[in-house]
DNA sequence: TCAACTATTTGTCCAAGACAATATGACGAG
DNA sequence: CTCGTCATATTGTCTTGGACAAATAGTTGA
């Protein structure tokens, strides 16, 4: 058991920095042979101490990758030159309720929740479930990631923002359980995907397209998938995959899942995390945007399957 | 990028162990090297490849750690040893509401959740919030962990209860927000603490004491923290840990956050993931009970900091 | 302009050694 | 017999340097 001994000083211990980063310690490892950077300090022990200011580096490197720059040429970059990509805008937003969204958007940077649980509560009033989640949650949720990603708020506001929707989702749903519906769907996520945001905004589509959702929350390890499957008996598995899971890790996980589950249960992958996955998996259906959702529900509805499990019941 | 090609047939690639299993790949290299056991086959580049029953056996020997057991006698065992001491009855629980609890417990066990919700509605207008955090859930998460780790239920059941505590909380709590009281106090938790239904119990407790409590959700960097701590000025940061989380990596994580956070800003950390913690860490109140939550609570608003506070708003 | 091929980049895995924090066990004193 | 102190054993994490395959970028040819 190594111990950091004092972190208090010089710096962070390489474990803080995976903590704190979500960079794994072989990366930090193996950038520091390759590029010399970052070259932190040592302890007395000749262990990694982190400076604050490489630690927040790093973490502007990783905002960088997630948006597609690789590291080979952030690492050669100053400070400034970071800067500069950090602030470069991304294509025109083509949304037509683009300046009800930057208004929104600065509802979050300014930590005005008060303004903001009113404007949801308003436009879920007006607009519905359905087109209240394609219109305004998900592109919100969208732009506060890509502000995010671009530094013009932090992970307190994002953090914030999460929590008011989910209580918005939670107190809503909470009224509206159903005791029927079909298809049956599992909803959950794997090990290493915390975001619950996309299984609550789910979740309430399928209630309102009277479908049976169960939601089991987030991390749910296979085998464990397998067997509420089977007890929950539902037609349908839907995992959530957010931008940050690799989509290695997602390719593969689906996989693993799809070869212990029963073959009459279908499996769908949902979010913005499977978008960057090409190749097709079979008998796995993928659904990048939402739309593919309502596809997935039609195409299990008027398939034979559909009646036969009907029948059964 | 090394990739596991067809985790199928043979068994799992080492990177899905860790996620399943929660041991680092570290451990499991060494626990090989040293214990000969498990002796993964390999794949044509020499990849660990564990087979499922490897991973269900890991997996049990993770439980019976968290129990207290150590690695070196746990792999001299077998089988049946091992599922002796999975069944091996801790200590008799002295609560007086221990046949309540059993038979709670054993609603989560047979999946009954409207049983269950009705139960939980039933008992919070019975005994009042503080009561029945204090008397009914905490004692029933801990019982309910304790029978995850001797397998007699598992994840899919830990799940479900806890998404439906989380539902009672947050619809509860959504008509209780208040807009005002003191202390103010963050919630959340350390990146790699997903667990929020202890952030949830302290939001309630503090809700009722006129204390007024920020949720942050889990998982917020030590620099986050600090800010946020900043920006919604309060008096107080509260972490929760679960059993979960390594020990060594909390204390570490709690030294940093004091390091960082200005000195009239109060740490609290609490769950059953500090107990372990013997050493007092300089700065910060540890709360391995919700008894001692009461104690900070008191400790504050008796302290002159806590005058001076009030007298700057 | 697009497809196919080659080259580079990059994250993860492996091995064996080392060390310090914790837990265990032995000892002696009150 | 009980408690605190010290030595010993256990155990997780960190170290280095090498290797490889997947993904991406760059180049060539139709």
């Amino acid at each position: 058991m190594t111990s950091p001994s004092v972190s208090s000083g010089p710096g962070l211990p390489i474990a803080s920095v995976e903590r704190e980063t979500g960079l794994s310690k072989d990366t930090l490892r193996v950038w520091e042979r390759r590029y010399g950077f970052p070259t932190p300090e040592r302890d007395v022990n000749g262990e990694r101490l982190y400076t604050p200011t490489q630690v927040r580096r790093l973490a502007q490197i990783k905002r960088l990758m997630d948006r597609g720059h690789r590291p080979g040429k952030l690492m050669t970059l100053d400070e400034a030159g970071l800067l500069a990509l950090d602030q470069a805008r991304s294509s025109a937003w083509p949304s037509p309720d683009d300046q009800q969204l930057e208004h929104w958007l600065n509802l979050v940077k300014t930590h005005d929740t008060e303004a903001l649980q009113r404007a949801f509560h308003r436009e879920l009033a007006k607009r519905g479930m359905t087109r209240f989640v394609q219109d305004i949650v998900a592109p919100l949720i969208a732009r506060v990631g890509e502000a995010w990603s671009r530094n013009e708020l932090g992970v307190f506001e994002e953090h914030l923002f999460s929590q008011h929707l989910e209580k918005l989702f939670r107190t809503t749903l909470a009224n509206m359980t159903p005791q029927t519906g079909h298809p049956r769907v599992l909803l959950t996520t794997l090990s290493g995907e915390e975001h619950t945001l996309g299984l609550l905004m789910v979740e309430a589509l399928l209630v309102v397209e009277d479908a049976y959702p169960v939601l089991l929350g987030p991390q749910t390890p296979i085998d464990e998938i397998v067997r509420a499957a089977q007890i929950k008996a539902v037609d349908a598995v839907c995992l959530s995959f957010s931008t940050a899971y690799s989509p290695a890790l997602a390719a593969q996980g689906l996989r693993d899942l799809r070869q212990m589950l029963p073959a009459d249960t279908q499996l769908w992958a949902g979010g913005y995390g499977v978008k960057p996955i090409r190749k097709a998996i079979d008998g796995v259906c993928l659904m990048p945007e939402f739309q593919d959702l309502f596809d997935c529900l039609a195409r299990w509805r008027s398939e034979p399957g559909g009646k036969t499990a009907d029948d059964l019941k």
